[in-house]
DNA sequence: TTTTTGGTTCTGTGATTACCGAACTAAAAA
DNA sequence: TTTTTAGTTCGGTAATCACAGAACCAAAAA
């Protein structure tokens, strides 16, 4: 990560990254000013204003963002608005089941392609069969590390 | 994965796959008619006939898998033509040390975001610790998985 | 009731990008 | 030499998508 001056920077950092992690842009800044605003709930409008962006942009951002449970609705009492904050109980390894489903589609592609071919084992053969036992082998694994994690988390 | 009938169909769900996968649609039919074509080398001139594509659009895609390392240009004595074969010492650990990039990046944003902030003990400043120390678990753990794979696959 | 507030949904736009076709290049063949 | 072959690169196009702005909606306030 290049060099950051200020919060003003970092947000917009964080809506590089996680542009790049595929996700967009004013996601990322959501949950950049949420990290470095020193506030523990911030409200729907003054998103809108920090993060000098649309409504619209706003609602659809904090609708994925509610989505994926990284973030979490919240209120007050005697107040209209609509506040979020980093959800608290998010669980990290959810976010690496979701690379399972593309893993297991992986395994499942390379195994189909062996089923269609005539020649069983020549090189092609051999590549697809590592191939899939690859992705069997982190279709396995990973849910075990993810294990890992939440019992090294739930120890301390 | 979707039923699939023939070669045509899993070719272009090769397409579709790889496409959801971050890559192109050509790469993935690419990799879908190697895969099913029951020759070990396949020629630019079939893809572009098979795949009924443009010579650019092969042109670009057959680099772009070269670049990754996925597929191998070979020749043929006497044959002034340009072979590609799945590359036979493709190594998938690869794969995953190029999610170790962003994995990393995430790590030091999370950090970063800490650093931005006054109240350094709120539960906004808990919940980036703990991302950080997630992606930070990750950072440590995969390459010790691939480790792994690369150990069994040699053992065999 | 009417008005205001807080947020959603719809439509349009600029930016990106995968792909095509055409122009081009290098090298072998004639 | 000219011609053909094999592939690359350039310019344009259609599709996708993040975001803005405006219209809209529900509920609280007046």
């Amino acid at each position: 990560m290049r060099h950051i001056k200020n919060r003003q920077e970092y947000i917009e950092e964080c809506g590089l990254i996680m542009e790049q992690a595929g996700l967009t842009r004013m996601v990322g800044r959501i949950i950049g000013y949420l990290a470095v605003s020193d506030k523990e709930m911030v409200s729907f409008e003054e998103f809108t204003e920090v993060l000098q962006a649309s409504k619209s942009s706003i609602s659809t951002s904090v609708k994925m963002l509610t989505t994926m449970n990284l973030i979490k609705p919240a209120s007050i009492p005697g107040d209209r608005k609509t506040y979020y904050r980093l959800a608290p109980d998010y669980c990290w390894s959810q976010i690496m089941h979701l690379k399972t489903g593309i893993i297991s589609t992986m395994r499942a592609m390379f195994m189909k392609g062996i089923e269609f071919r005539i020649r069983k084992s020549d090189s092609t053969a051999e590549w697809l069969t590592e191939a899939a036992e690859f992705y069997q082998f982190m279709e396995r694994e990973l849910p075990a590390l993810l294990e890992k994690w939440e019992q090294r988390k739930s120890e301390k």
